[in-house]
DNA sequence: GAAGTTAAGTGGTCAGACCAGTGACCACTT
DNA sequence: AAGTGGTCACTGGTCTGACCACTTAACTTC
């Protein structure tokens, strides 16, 4: 009967992660129980299981015993971490993450320069900031989405290999050329500041 | 019994990691059998078939039915390819993805000046070249594996809504301007073809 | 009304069965 | 000697049914 040769817990995979998308199910909302699962897809609660199995480590739902399956708040993908003790091993991974990194935050940072609303100057101000979390404000300011999604996978990444902690002032000096849109001046502090940390860190 | 409260399939997944390390197995080699597995193991073939998953989608093992499940040759580690396609869900923006695709080609084009070696500048005159193909050698000339992950998955999106051909004086002029190891040139060359042909189709 | 009990439902796990490929082995043909 | 086809043991892929541990809510009981 099983025509394809495709596995049915790849299958049920893509079926699952389909009915999320056209159930439109939001982080926190619960999924039908294995039991269902299995029964309307017509496949075994085991099958159900695996491809479970694939998006629980995908980050996308999470497990709890004598409750259910629930969507998880896209963000904390626990796969980065194991990903990071599976890929990163080897220097070079870490060199090519941390260059990467460094490049697409020189990115954003022109690009913010252009774009960055005076409303999102005010509000990144007043927040208490860390390294990453004023970086945040700085990528959601280019407005595009997929490079957000970008920077956030490989901060992931490089927060189980290091932690970067600047002097306050440096935040103060950026938020003061942010302010004045001088994308030369942002990057002369970013150089400054942030690079020069990597390189000795290295 | 179970004192722990850690599940079986997550405790069988790093038994089985570290039974990987201990014995040293390299790509091809081959594993024990699922029911070996549980049997030593002393769990549930269907734990262990979870676990498998797991090192499956991180791109470690592969299985193949009626022989046995194997090392994978490091470096496919399509669980990167699987995240894209959930980074780039949706009916993202195309801005997004063509704004971002450029701004990475253009890093690539930077860094491929600085460390294209003449050997891999030879390989390159030599080939014939669609777009793709030819990008794909300056991505690989940054030698970051990282970025080049990220830049594939780009395309690969990229692939399905556009078509981009360029006429052949484009990559004899930027093939020149790579020989010359001349940044500007490069990109000045890159903002006139690629970059105006993206801004009309938008 | 508050506290304790019960029952139903859920994920977690296991054992056993069967299917469908693979590869080695062996008898048989040419 | 070389090739052919069948057999058989083994592998991953799948399903089923049975428990267990846990949560929740409804239902007692005080």
């Amino acid at each position: 009967m099983n025509m394809t040769t495709s596995k049915v817990y790849i299958e049920t995979f893509w079926q699952i992660h389909r009915m999320i998308e056209e159930a439109g199910l939001q982080p926190g909302d619960r999924l039908p129980s294995e039991r269902e699962l299995a029964d309307r897809l017509g496949v075994g609660r085991s099958s159900v299981r695996e491809a479970l199995r694939a998006l629980e480590l995908l980050g996308l739902i999470e497990t709890r015993r004598g409750e259910g399956t629930f969507m998880k708040p896209f963000g904390d993908h626990q796969l980065i971490q194991l990903l990071g003790s599976f890929i990163l091993q080897g220097n070079r991974e870490k060199r090519d993450l941390i260059e990467t990194k460094v490049l697409i935050e020189r990115i954003c940072l022109q690009l913010a320069c252009e774009r960055l609303t005076d409303e999102k100057l005010e509000r990144i101000k007043r927040e208490e900031h860390t390294y990453h979390s004023f970086f945040r404000r700085i990528v959601e300011a280019t407005d595009n989405y997929l490079l957000l999604r970008i920077w956030l996978v490989l901060t992931d990444f490089f927060k189980h290999i290091y932690t970067l902690t600047l002097p306050s002032e440096f935040y103060e000096q950026m938020w003061v050329a942010l302010q004045k849109r001088s994308c030369e001046e942002a990057i002369a502090m970013y150089e400054q500041y942030v690079m020069q940390k990597m390189s000795k860190e290295n």
